[in-house]
DNA sequence: TGTACATCAGTGAACGCGCGTTCACTGATGTAC
DNA sequence: TGTACATCAGTGAACGCGCGTTCACTGATGTAC
């Protein structure tokens, strides 16, 4: 059933309204997108069944394949920026209220629109379970082990020892995604990990100040 | 010259040792996926063209292609435990430093085999620049105000505001990473993200517990 | 030692497929006179 | 009002390409007798 063309095709727009199916395209990619692993996955021919459309009638709006993606990624960004700006005036006072509803956003766009939210942050979908030897579940008590092993050793934790093997690993993992996709950033990757341990812990380590 | 053949060809393993082409096949695809966008965009054509042998080949060691990428995921996977564990050795008695030298084999790793680091996150390579509108940058600022506007209003913070704004946006992102590949985590990334705000604070919030 | 045969590592050409893209076109709707 | 023409939204068939995969094969190296 993914991927079929709607039922009945679709209306030709009426004259003067062409436009309409320049939107309609960029909201099917974005659908197509939410069912598939990665942009390299996306065909043009898969969005044009998805709109109920021939492939050609793409090439009224879009130059090539690549200008598609491109103005999926900057409709993408600027429904995230969006989004930010109007979480931030529904929380007017308190300013740790409005950063909460603004992480939230992230997180609830990260949901809503998972085609868009992994085409701008150079995410690619592959399903695991926990049992999957190929998750990340062995790793995270790997770490868990370790900061247990803090704890027996005097040091507080801000967290549960899993919870924050979770945030560690998942934090420099987020780090690594987006510096890898700058041509400076890789050399940071450890001072980031350094910050974020000291956030784990209720106080900084003597040795690495 | 990407993705070229090797200069000369190769020669053929002697009796009884074509298993190595078996490893030789391996690390040429990890070596091309660190090259490459994806997984989607491997293709056993330019996997053999690494090698230096037909696209044929290939077959006498995986039945298909999906038989390719699950063995390099596998060994990814191995290669990261391992690298765990011999970090976790290095630090015998303080486990604080053992703790901080897991997390920096973690980065190591992601910067020494992208292509591997990234078939096993589930992460797909996009080059910006921070002028480039289709960047990260905007975010962070948008939550580095933020953050600074809980600073006048009298939170304190355990890093900088553009780098606790990063922290988030970063931390927030490596959940959605992770959680997006299973079926039952997306409801948990809000409370990740609470985590994550308490984390950045000296002192939890007093309106959200 | 020679020789017939088995086993091995790897090849080259071909297949059918879905892709991005092009191009001449169709039929409906508007506009000039 | 009628009619010729322009403009519009969108189509269908075709192209060349690289892909995954198959299959009969080649030539070197080992083994049985």
């Amino acid at each position: 059933m993914t991927g079929d063309a709607r039922k009945g095709g679709r209306a030709r727009n009426p004259w003067g309204r062409g436009e309409r199916l320049r939107t309609d395209i960029l909201e099917a990619a974005g659908e197509v997108l939410g069912e598939l692993g990665g942009v390299d996955g996306l065909t043009l021919r898969a969005v044009a069944r998805h709109v109920g459309v021939a492939p050609a009638s793409i090439y009224a709006h879009f130059p090539d394949k690549s200008a598609l993606v491109d103005a999926l990624m900057e409709h993408g960004y600027q429904r995230m920026v969006d989004l930010l700006r109007s979480a931030a005036q529904d929380e007017p006072g308190d300013a740790r209220a409005r950063l909460r509803a603004q992480v939230h956003a992230v997180c609830r766009y990260s949901i809503g629109h998972p085609g868009l939210y992994r085409l701008i942050f150079g995410l690619r979908l592959r399903r695991t379970t926990d049992q999957d030897p190929r998750s990340a579940h062995m790793l995270v008590s790997e770490l868990a082990d370790g900061l247990s092993a803090c704890e027996r050793q005097g040091a507080r934790l801000r967290l549960s020892a899993e919870r924050a093997a979770i945030m560690l690993l998942v934090g420099v993992h987020g780090w690594v995604a987006i510096s890898h996709a700058r041509s400076d950033g890789e050399c940071q990757v450890l001072e980031f990990a350094d910050d974020l341990l000291m956030l784990v812990f209720e106080t900084p380590d003597r040795e690495t100040p």
